[in-house]
DNA sequence: GATGAATGAGATTTCATTCAT
DNA sequence: AATGAATGAAATCTCATTCAT
């Protein structure tokens, strides 16, 4: 399965500043807003993707950069402010990816295909993207709806499936009546709570759920079961 | 579909402990040791399963309640304490309704149907028994792998299915070689996400999730999909 | 001049707790939340009335008490309702030693040197009074406003001035058609920005203004001012 | 009431400072210190005047002006600096308005009912001003004793005071005895009070005292009272 | 066992001031 | 001189927990 990375944290781009052979000795304060907002939104994922709103903790989220408390509020207002980030950059993130699949060009069939393998594959390489989808429900979406942003970002990947089964259903190969986002959301079901229930599933069934193996195992399982729904 | 009501909170129904003979006649002060601890855990369902362990305020959990705040450590010693304590009854409580159905009198196929309309009729009955099993995967079911009584309950619901499964394959209903636990992910995946994430799934694709017959036409989907997925 | 005194902080209540030959070594925590309060409240109109609200520091008044910082916004919900308190205590403070003199046993001239000294003598004995009265109207009288319990309290005093008044004109001692709320504020006037600009002036006089026969002076140049304005 | 206006703030008459011939063509970037720095007074006053030393932003009163924070302390050294400078400022405002004002050309009692319209008039139409006195007395004057611009600055309204009362004495119209400086701040007490509590005033005696009519009343009120006092 | 009051450690937020350019 | 960004110290407020009765 391929894999589908985050495409943030480009911190590759660091620019070498040190790289005059200057004597400047102790380091200069680092002036670059833009770098410096990002880096504390990807530190406040992970807080805020592992201990939820409630119990993450500012002086955690700036441990792990540059910054001081202070720019937590210069920047977003508050923690909350900075919380509605998080969300947006996590939306924003699986409609990127999404949008760079040419779906059209696959024939129908492997077109579902490609569309379970990406899902999953997303939330697999992106654990982060589940809990936060995770605790956005335990508030019942308070800050999506708050966020002009981000609400209908993910209404496209609907139109995309809903073409892909009106090719099939023409090719006589996917029966007709099906509907898009039904069927969408049972194959994100499939994939999310198998990633999002890792932890109680493994713990309950006394099963690792994470080797290479089972995850094949479990992809196949998804893909047989999508496709025999949607054949005649 | 059959709705699968919370065993819980019916403390209404609790005979009168104090029933014996017994001459305390002085101090008629409320004294019911167990239906305190039941009234907090109660309590604290709510409060956990809205705002996450993190988010959730032992004042509020005693708000709802006849007790005082010092009363969550007398029984049951720290907050943390408090939250398994739920945890497991929230557990045990699913654990009791599955072992109340008796799948073996029902064919195979009607079998699996009845399993998947009670797992999802419980989902949708017991909104907080699947904002718990969030919460506990957010922390990585810290607090379920602690827990002695909890793990390994539910494995008994795979034992259910795997003699479900051997009837349907002996009877040549099913195909063979469909792994039980694997099977039961799916079920319980294809309701329990859109359950979870019925908030951000309605804004995202701006519908209507829970009304009778969109919860109708879900069970539809997730039986035919799961018998398609078992037919040979 | 009859000094006024503070009726406020009658610690002499002070119950003498340890009265027991007891070994108890360590002081055990104080349970009297009543004094607790007015203990808070004493210590924060001394803070207040020094640095005004925003200059207050919370740490600074629990510095004067035996309480801890969470007191204050356990009785009195934050920074600004323990300032309220305040404001309601110095308001019924000067109402109370006003009821307490019985002008009507007093003829009127005589009692209106009475008015006149006790209103001086009170704004000297309870500088902080004063330099509450500054702050409130620092801030338009927000709190004042918003308080039910303060408004309308010193009405009272009008009301007796008035009788006063009445009275001298009946027996022919003042003129007529002197109205007592104006009056009222005269008096309160030149005894009020004595006591609250006692620093600028000093230093922009030069003049020391608080010593014990100036400030009989003072009243006297009060007195007479008053008295001939109410001459015929 | 001739009303005494503020003489700051007109500063869009300031003369163009940058007139002079200079082929200073590149860079027409706003160049003006001293009315940069007059701005951030001007500033300054609201917010001191209005919220206190203590409750006063450095951000509020930056918001106001085409400046940066760092101007602040590039200009004044510190929020404590800029508090001084407003202090003098207010100081010599008052100070230029009472020099403009030809005492000696007016007979005695004239002298006195201008001396009390101005000083009036100059506190109502000033409220800043009031406020800031206020402000300084809460901190025993710290400021202004720290300033050697502003101390003894007013002392010459006792001279002109003292020669009013020694010329009335004189002519036969006031009485000898009357101390200048006692007298001024009887005459500076009736008015600053009046302004300086006025919201206090009028929520506890339920009046509204700056209408015309009252205002005219209060003028009234207060010569009356004073020459009476001089009188024989 | 039960209660109301109290507490201290630590949470979020604020703000005057400084830095690098 | 001027700016926008950054900072650290400290402010207000919160909260799980403990104490005395």
């Amino acid at each position: 399965m391929r894999a589908q990375p985050t495409p943030d944290k480009d911190t590759e781009g660091d620019a070498p500043s040190e790289a005059e052979g200057a004597p400047r000795a102790v380091e200069p304060r680092e002036r670059a807003p833009e770098r410096r907002r990002q880096e504390l939104i990807d530190s406040a994922l992970v807080e805020f993707s592992t201990k939820g709103f409630g119990g993450a903790r500012t002086d955690s989220i700036i441990a792990r950069t540059n910054s001081n408390k202070a720019m937590i509020f210069h920047y977003f207002g508050s923690k909350e402010g900075l919380y509605v980030a998080v969300l947006e950059q996590v939306y924003a993130g699986i409609r990127e990816s999404e949008a760079a699949i040419d779906f059209d060009a696959l024939p129908p069939r492997d077109a579902i295909i490609r569309l379970i393998e990406f899902t999953f594959g997303y939330y697999i390489a992106n654990p982060a993207f589940v809990r936060m989808i995770n605790n956005e429900n335990l508030h019942e979406a308070a800050y999506l709806k708050k966020s002009n942003t981000i609400a209908k970002l993910n209404t496209s990947i609907i139109a995309k499936l809903q073409r892909i089964l009106d090719r099939g259903v023409q090719a006589g190969e996917f029966r007709p009546g099906i509907d898009a986002t039904d069927l969408y959301i049972s194959i994100s079901a499939l994939g999310f709570t198998y990633v999002s229930n890792r932890h109680t599933l493994s713990v309950v069934f006394d099963r690792e759920l994470f080797d290479e193996a089972t995850l094949q195992a479990r992809l196949k399982t998804m893909t047989e079961m999508i496709l025999r729904y949607l054949d005649h």
